[in-house]
RNA sequence: GCCAGAGUGGUGAAAUGGCAGACACAGCGGACUUAAAAUCCGCAGACGGGUCAUUCCGUCGUGGGGGUUCGAGUCCCCCCUCUGGCACCA
């Protein structure tokens, strides 16, 4: 028996440097005869502010099962590196004056020192860096490849322009007219882009999300995001111009109700069919609408404005001539810019019809029931008083020309339209999408440089393959110009190209490609990290993927893994990689929140100023009580809790336990100190359990030796579905049995137990492993096997209800059949009471585990 | 407004349609200690009854209301609240 103190700092520090040392994680490109197990953490962004609790939450589920799985017999491919171009490091840099090359190198050797001291088992020989040459040159490669199949094009674009930042953004990095990072105003402004051309994937990103083990709600922002709808294309004669309109519509059924039209402020045809009268309010309302930043479009979306043209259309089904008006509720990016409105069945229609006094006819009857759950009249609806959007009879809807739609459900006349339409040559059925372009350049020095020149004679060329990487130039002065000119237009001698061949004079691109770039691709790089010949190997990618678990947070569920899943179906096409999609199962970790006390008022209430008692928290200054609840982590409640702290007073292991047993790896939950004294005080008994009881090779008790095997199934069934809590709580379950002051601890029990919490608590395992006797490292030692025989019990309790309530509680036999069950259950005293002067009309009977009697 | 997810003790949570609250935190009581910390043992959903005390008994209880079922936290319908996402997308 040994009285050695359990150390935490010591003894993880040792295992640290055993693992390093003897690579103990090191990864073969190929191991016959095992079957693989890629396992990606979400690359991170190597802050300044360092590692905060959230990110290891991730890292250590991850861990676990890589763990696991090295001791299932897995080869196991489970990585680390660094997504380190980007916004922060450059307006840092232009404070501070501090080259962003030099932040970043600092920064992530900051994380790689806090990530280790967390014990994960990364193979760090494949750590990448999206700022290395080396890598950098690859994600060019790819960019050229894109190029080369006609998916990169340059475009006079009206882009988010975001003056704080000096740069453009894309789309999805706009929130609300503001930018995602920073929070800055965004405005619309005319710029030549880059542009990738995602939107001929649309089809295949929706369509493949099917076989993709995600959870559905990411799946389902996936499918918003693509936006895929369905409809019908319509021409529009317009009267006297000599020209044609194309509306797209998807009730291409309700063409009968349609009594104006509105085109974009943006659309080419607006100019051409505006009559001289309308002429000066028109042109004055585009130029209000083109000084509109997004920001303004969306604070400013309740009222809806327009002004006609003076201009009709014709409605080709009714014959009719309809006003056209020019809104700015019609977007030019979306469909063609132009919508046939039908007022009585499209509310925004209906809005704009009611201010501007448009006619209204209603040409569906709502369906009665329909109706009536939604509150609406239908009376309403049929005098153009209401808007009805929903389901009904098709009426005031034949012409001379063969369409008749009365009568007929909204479903079946779509269909009837589009063909009367489509047999006519003035309309088809169309496929939209809500997903545009990506827009792939930004105005900023620290990205990965376009491998483009633009020559002297106005020709554009990408760089030969041979030549890439063309390396981002060492500069001093990296400031936005201001002007939307990218500051690489500053690096004089970088900037001028001449051909090595022919002498030709040219310039280099100046953008630089946005910081999504270089993690589209970074988890084809691990599998083959410093081949200088091909992004990654054929044979070892073939090996290697698809990734079978990706772990990281929500806020990546469209921006990230859209571009990464588009990237990946381009090389797919090309042959560089041998699966359509590259992350097979995704799992979303939950926010982790910090504890914050707001007083009376509701009025947040920094940390500093909580006082703790035990009877409650209270303002330190005013005495209040206050309200204890849980937020975001942030910098201005001063609630973040830093890994670095929690490690130093309670170790790796407890952190990583702690994070585990909080909850549901998917749920989001508060952080709780106190909670990690819990875990670390169970770390601590099992330590003295192994280490301080006397160790016996006696036989397990058949009680124990139940346990014991219910303890190995109920970890690794928990395993396998990742309920990493439940894991935890069956092992304190176990200790708590097992563990006594000078109890005999059977040796295959303890040794059992020490390898069921290795993946959890690595560094105390070891030591304990290494203290039952056995020379080097547990990680790849083979998981304990439960044998379902020992599982068994001969006797069971069974509850025994008379009309479902319990009366008694029986032992009886195990998988006692139901005449057994009966006669024991009906010779109990209390269950005889209960039905006393009562007739028996059921018994059901749930083998092992209860037996209802129904009577009266 | 639309889409997705979630509402269970003081707290984090657990529960193949079968005894709700396992496991843990905080709390309370006790042991050890000169004392404290650490450790160990015990109590612990709410209300009521009963008892020296424990066992015990009854009623209520998984956001609210209905339903299906012998039996519902779990399945179905309606509503409320919270979180995340999208939002003039025709």
């Amino acid at each position: 028996m040994s009285t050695r103190e359990y150390d935490v700092t010591a003894i993880e520090k040792k295992w640290q440097a055993y693992w390093e040392a003897n690579k103990t994680f090191k990864v073969n490109d190929f191991e016959p005869g095992k079957p693989k197990f890629y396992c990606l953490d979400m690359f991170p962004y190597p802050s300044g502010a360092g590692l905060h609790v959230g990110h290891p939450e991730g890292y250590t589920a991850t861990d676990i099962l890589c763990r696991y799985k090295r001791m299932r017999g897995f080869n196991v491919l489970h990585p680390m590196g660094w997504d380190a171009f980007g916004l922060p490091a450059e307006q840092y840099a232009v404070e501070t004056g501090t080259h962003p090359a030099v932040t970043t190198e600092r920064n992530v050797n900051r994380f790689r020192e806090q990530i280790k001291a967390l014990g994960f088992s990364y193979d760090w020989d494949r750590e990448v860096n999206t700022t290395d040459p080396g890598y950098y040159r690859w994600t060019q490669w790819i960019f050229e490849q894109l190029h080369k199949k006609g998916l990169a094009y340059v475009a006079e674009v009206p882009v988010n322009w975001c003056p704080a930042l000096g740069t453009v953004l894309a789309n999805e990095e706009v929130i609300d007219g503001r930018s995602e990072r920073g929070n800055h105003p965004v405005i619309r402004k005319p710029m030549r882009q880059w542009m990738l051309r995602i939107t001929e994937y649309a089809e295949r990103l929706l369509e493949d999300l099917e076989g993709l083990d995600w959870s559905e709600g990411i799946k389902e922002m996936q499918r918003n995001w693509i936006g895929k709808s369905e409809g019908a294309e319509v021409d529009f004669e317009i009267v006297g111009a000599g020209a044609q309109v194309t509306v797209y519509t998807t009730r291409p059924d309700t063409l009968f109700g349609a009594t104006y039209m509105v085109l974009s402020p943006e659309h080419p045809l607006v100019e051409r069919i505006t009559s001289d009268a309308q002429r000066a309010a028109v042109s004055a309302y585009r130029d209000e609408a083109s000084k509109k930043s997004d920001l303004d479009r969306t604070e400013l979306s309740t009222e809806k404005t327009g002004v006609f043209t003076g201009a009709y259309a014709v409605n080709p089904v009714t014959g009719g001539q309809i006003p056209v008006w020019v809104a700015d509720y019609v977007l030019i990016s979306y469909g063609t810019g132009a919508i046939m409105a039908v007022p009585a069945h499209d509310t925004r229609d209906f809005e704009f019809a009611q201010k501007f006094g448009i006619p209204v006819v209603c040409i569906i009857e709502p369906d009665a029931a329909e109706a009536a759950a939604a509150g609406v009249c239908p009376a309403d609806v049929l005098q153009g008083k209401a808007c009805w959007t929903g389901n009904g009879r098709l009426i005031r809807s034949a012409n001379a020309q063969g369409l008749d739609l009365n009568g007929l459900e909204v479903r079946d006349s779509k269909r009837a339209t589009t063909a009367w339409l489509q047999a006519r040559g003035i309309g088809k059925a169309a496929v939209k999408y809500k997903l545009r372009d990506w827009l792939f350049s930004r105005q900023r020095y620290w990205g990965e440089p376009f491998p483009v020149v633009h020559m002297a004679d106005g020709t554009m060329r990408l760089v030969d393959e041979g030549d890439l990487p063309v390396m981002l130039p060492a500069m001093e002065d990296f400031k936005p110009t201001g002007t939307g000119e990218p500051p690489l237009a500053k690096a004089a001698e970088w900037l001028d190209y001449t051909d090595p061949r022919t002498g030709e004079k040219g310039r280099r691109e100046t953008n630089t490609m946005p910081q999504w770039a270089g993690s589209c691709w970074y988890y084809l790089r691990y599998i083959d990290p410093r081949n200088e010949h091909a992004a990654v190997d054929p044979a070892k990618e073939k090996y290697w993927m698809p990734v079978d678990l990706y772990v990281g947070g929500a806020e990546h569920a469209v921006l990230h893994l859209l571009y990464a899943r588009f990237w990946h179906k381009v090389l797919f096409d090309l042959g560089y990689v041998s699966t359509k999609e590259p992350f097979q199962k995704l799992v979303n970790q939950g926010m982790i929140l910090g504890l914050s006390y707001k007083d009376g008022r509701g009025a947040l209430v920094p940390m500093e100023l909580v006082d703790l008692r035990p009877d409650g928290p209270f303002h330190r200054e005013t005495g209040e009580r206050l309200v204890e609840f849980a937020a975001k982590m942030s910098k201005s409640l001063k609630n973040v809790v830093n890994p670095d702290d929690v490690i130093r007073e309670y170790g790796a292991d407890s952190m990583r336990l702690y994070e585990m047993f909080m909850g549901p790896l998917e749920a989001v939950k508060p952080w709780n100190t106190q909670g990690v004294e819990g875990v670390a005080r169970f770390l601590k008994r099992s330590f003295r359990m192994v280490v301080e009881q006397p160790l016996t090779d006696d036989p397990l008790t058949p009680e124990q030796q139940r346990l014991l095997h219910a303890t190995i199934k109920k970890v690794t069934d928990d395993l396998e579905t990742m309920s990493f809590n439940t894991a935890i709580s069956q092992m304190m379950i176990f200790i708590n049995a097992f563990s006594g002051h000078a109890k005999p601890l059977p040796r295959a029990a303890a040794e059992a137990y020490v390898l069921l919490l290795a993946p959890f608590a690595p560094h105390l395992c070891e030591e304990l492993w290494e203290s039952l006797g056995h020379v080097g490292t547990l990680a790849y030692a083979p998981w304990p096997a439960y044998d379902e025989a020992c599982l068994k019990v001969d006797e069971v309790e069974v509850l025994v209800q008379v009309l479902g309530k319990p009366k008694a509680r029986v032992m009886m036999p195990n998988g006692a059949d139901e005449s057994v069950m009966k006669e024991l259950a009906l010779a109990q005293p209390a269950v005889q009471e209960a039905l006393s002067g009562k007739a028996v009309r059921k018994v059901i009977c749930v083998p092992n585990r209860l037996i209802n009697i129904v009577a009266n």
